[in-house]
RNA sequence: CGGCGCGUAGCGCAGCCUGGUAGCGCACCUGGUUCGGGACCAGGGGGUCGGAGGUUCAAAUCCUCUCGCGCCGACCA
């Protein structure tokens, strides 16, 4: 292609908007532009990096046996009402009427529709298992959409669903759909770990996420430095041990208990500097709403509340963090100065939270506090896991095998999703089949998500610099991009041929043949990305050669130079040793 | 949904407080000089100031309503 005749709109100013260095980056290269909040075009370059990423998750499908399917996006909402989720969706469901009045929604997802599919083609245990695939424009009316293509209201997804005839076999299709997602993740360039994930409301299910390494990412999992093991921190916390705060705090004596006067100093970060004490001596108390009680829930003052997990421990579907006026009646104190001592009411202790010795604890009076404070001397409560797990935590999975391994935090971007759905939806939806003894029973099901337009961002998130994009080779819209410089005959000559030769050899080259000046051409380059970067002009040529540099490499005088004659050859065999 | 904030040329912004000719940078067009890491000079085109209503002799500016958008939070396969 030459950059001529191309679309490739690229400006030197981001949009205001954008924080995520993939929404700056695809949106200055040409790649993306906004059309509104989570609605985006992609230009043609954005075109070919989608289609190639389309193009990994399909072939890895199609070798995991998976069939590829194409549901409508328009769906009429009986579906939707037959399992519920009309209702349960809520306002994330676009909902429309037709000409006659009759409901219609978007598909935010399909599990309703390819249910239908089963049940209707799927009638015995001979015609199973069997792993339908689609890729395909979801709609999702997100109460925030954010980060570019990271989360949008309309979005690309590969959604694939197993249907097995019992659970022993359900698990060995998840199996395949576990090594599929490692093959694709792994061939577009990621840094990503297969995470242990909530599962749900939907107890003893199997479940697992595929977290991107990202700062950006809107998602925090714990990553063994040693093991392989790797969790959403809402997961990880029920075994993962605190680091210990220091040996003498075990050792020390008690103290007493003593009211201290704290005016003003409320949150932890003050009452820690007034008191002179540490986070991790602190008790830090929340008071939560769960249906009408006031629940008190203790973690140390480094922790954090794993809210999830309240509530599952309260038996209800969600807690909510009290509002002002609920914690002054429910403490009788005004917010920061909630405690265990001498609380009215459930209180949950986490574990950590309960070997805090000599701790420091608001006193449910305003502007005290008490120290000294140790559990079950002074306070009672329930004791249970209730905190996200932290940076430094002990590893569940190898500490105990004497490896010591410590967890690290990270952020991720959640680009897939594998999870056992067992007969919910058969069941709702009546897919059921004849076993070999002609007994009738449901499908198991599985579900299998891979966001297709969120790993292109994902993919520029851990691929740029800050000049711009370096696209892995398998993802890149081209694969050579050739930058002549000045129009001296004997330089076109040269780039033309360079061109035509490259192309003959199956390689995907973008010539950048506009009548700029060089630093613009550099500069443009670098921004969007292309992997190998062929450089042709009057200083090069004169001795015989042009200048190869790989996007990687940022300092120009790194360039390779590379006899003209056989430039071709060199980089289409460079080209193809990096695709293979 | 809660908190904060923003809508002025294709993009990034100033002007608004204190009402009185709508500006700057980039981009774009013309001419010239330049030409190996986002050139320079000169000239030029382009804006219902998000929308509606109100106050006023006069509204981008003040008031009311409304729509759109963003950040933080809550929520979310």
């Amino acid at each position: 292609m030459l950059w001529s005749r191309a679309l490739i709109p690229t400006v030197k100013e981001a949009p205001a908007d954008a924080t995520s260095a993939s929404h700056i980056f695809l949106t200055r290269a040409g790649y993306i532009r906004k059309v509104g909040a989570g609605m985006y075009d992609f230009l043609p370059l954005g075109v070919k990096v989608l289609k190639n990423v389309e193009a990994i998750v399909r072939r890895e499908m199609n070798r995991a046996g998976a069939l590829e399917v194409l549901m409508p996006q328009l769906l009429p909402g009986e579906y939707f009402k037959e399992t519920g989720r009309w209702d349960l969706y809520g306002d994330v469901l676009f909902r429309l009427k037709d000409r006659k009045g009759g409901d219609f929604n978007l598909g935010p997802t399909h599990e309703e529709i390819i249910t239908d599919i089963a049940r209707r083609e799927i009638r015995s245990y001979r015609d199973m298992p069997k792993n339908l695939y689609q890729i395909q424009t979801k709609f999702r009316d997100e109460p925030r959409p954010r980060g570019g293509l990271l989360r949008c209201r309309e979005f690309s997804m590969k959604d694939a669903y197993s249907f097995d005839v019992d659970e022993e076999s359900a698990k060995k299709s998840y199996e395949e759909m576990r090594v599929a997602y490692n093959k694709i993740f792994t061939q577009m360039g990621l840094n990503f770990r297969m995470v242990a994930a909530d599962s749900g409301a939907i107890g003893g299910n199997t479940s697992a996420e595929f977290q991107v390494l990202v700062d950006s990412g809107e998602d925090a999992i714990v990553v063994c430095d040693t093991c392989d093991y790797a969790a959403n921190v809402e997961v990880a916390s029920a075994a993962a041990k605190p680091a210990k705060v220091s040996e003498a705090a075990t050792t020390v004596r008690l103290a007493d208990k003593q009211k201290v006067h704290t005016p003003g100093h409320g949150s932890i970060e003050d009452i820690t500097k007034f008191l002179k004490v540490s986070a991790p001596e602190m008790l830090k108390s929340l008071v939560y709403v769960a249906g009408k009680d006031a629940v008190l829930v203790v973690v140390r003052g480094d922790h954090e509340v794993n809210e999830i997990r309240v509530a599952r421990l309260l038996g209800v579907n969600e807690v909510f963090l009290a509002s002002d006026a609920e914690v002054e009646r429910a403490t009788g104190a005004k917010v920061g100065f909630a405690g265990p001592v001498g609380f009215k009411g459930r209180v949950l202790v986490d574990r950590a939270a309960s070997l805090v010795v000599n701790g420091a604890t608001g006193a449910n009076e305003t502007d005290y506090h008490f120290t000294g404070v140790n559990f079950s001397r002074d306070y009672e409560g329930e004791v249970v896991d209730v905190r996200l797990a932290a940076n430094g935590d002990l590893c569940p999975n190898c500490a105990n095998a004497g490896k010591n391994g410590k967890l690290t935090l990270y952020k991720g971007i959640e680009a897939g999703h594998i999870f056992i759905l067992g007969t919910k939806y058969s069941t709702a939806m009546s897919a059921s089949f004849l076993d070999p003894a002609q007994e009738k029973k449901p499908i198991v099901m599985g579900c299998y998500g891979i966001g297709v337009s969120r790993l292109v961002a994902t993919i520029v998130e851990q691929h740029h610099d800050a000049e711009g994009i370096s696209w892995p080779w398998r993802i890149a819209p081209y694969h050579v991009e050739i930058v002549s410089i000045g129009k001296d005959a004997a330089v076109l000559e040269a780039a033309t041929k360079l061109y035509a030769d490259l192309q003959a050899r199956g390689v995907e080259v973008l010539w950048d043949d506009r009548d700029e000046r060089p630093g613009v051409k550099f500069k443009d380059a670098d921004l969007i990305g292309i992997p190998l970067r062929v450089t042709v002009g009057g200083k090069g040529l004169a001795a015989g050669n042009v200048e190869v540099k790989p996007r990687t490499e940022l300092d120009p005088k790194k360039a390779e130079l590379v006899p003209v004659a056989s430039a071709a050859q060199i980089i289409a065999d460079r080209v193809h040793a990096a695709l293979a």
